[in-house]
DNA sequence: CTAACTGTTATAATATATATATAACAGTTA
DNA sequence: TAACTGTTATATATATATTATAACAGTTAG
């Protein structure tokens, strides 16, 4: 797998696992259908504990990037992924909203702010281009 | 103070008091040279412990929003605030980055993400005007 | 059939983070 | 002197994060 925790970070594990899993859905390295390691191999395999990706898995189920079948494993989500309804909207700018505060009072623009958000975005077609 | 806790909430107290007091700055109703209410009248105000309010002004002041007189008390920083220098940028890079792998993966677009962080820039600036 | 795997559940132990309570100290101010 | 300031220290309670073991029910390969 592609997993890089950073095991010194104040961000827990699980948040970082979710967070590498959705990356690898955003660039297209995990399609619908592909197959996810067991929780207890993924455990094994970056050295933590299998309770620790079990939660990670228990988050991408429930909001539906992944479906775990007791016989077939785990499997990214072949039915399409979660839609960015008003519930998600509504949560998306309750995090950005601290960020731009923050933003604006560093003198960071809008323009300059948009701009970082564009870069970030272009990173993922690029990359998703290629794999 | 304009200080609004949701003692509901995962996000820790002290966290949200950050952000509250950066918000206040970003709409202006905080200026520089404005004093701030001390660690046990502001913890009494809004019904916390002193050391919550303590852990959230020891932070403001290490980035520099606020300074801390022994003797004059607490002031938003009369100099000017922190810039948005690279170590800011990348670290709001970081910030943004799990927020848009999981717009991508649910299919929020460029554009859309934009809209929505321009939309909050805007509320600032009307809200900017008022005070 | 057995052995090895699957996700799931349970229990316990440990470490860290969060929040509170109380107290004291040194300094300033009315 | 009394009341305030930020700061520091100690103790406690709670929640979260992580690991360690173990077991269960089901599936699958040899």
């Amino acid at each position: 797998m592609f997993i890089q925790l950073d095991l010194e970070s104040a961000e827990p594990i699980y948040i970082q696992l979710q967070h590498q899993i959705i990356e690898g859905i955003a660039k297209k390295k995990l399609q619908p259908g592909d197959p996810l390691p067991s929780v207890r191999s993924l455990a094994a395999d970056i050295g933590i504990n299998l309770h620790t990706v079990n939660k990670a898995y228990q988050y991408l189920k429930q909001e539906g990037f992944i479906l775990i079948h007791r016989q077939k494993g785990v499997v990214i989500n072949p039915d399409g992924f979660p839609k960015a309804d008003e519930a998600y909207k509504k949560q998306l700018k309750s995090s950005l909203h601290p960020l731009i505060s923050n933003a604006i009072s560093r003198g960071l623009g809008e323009d300059d702010f948009l701009r970082i958000c564009s870069d970030i975005f272009n990173k993922f077609k690029v990359e998703g281009e290629n794999g």
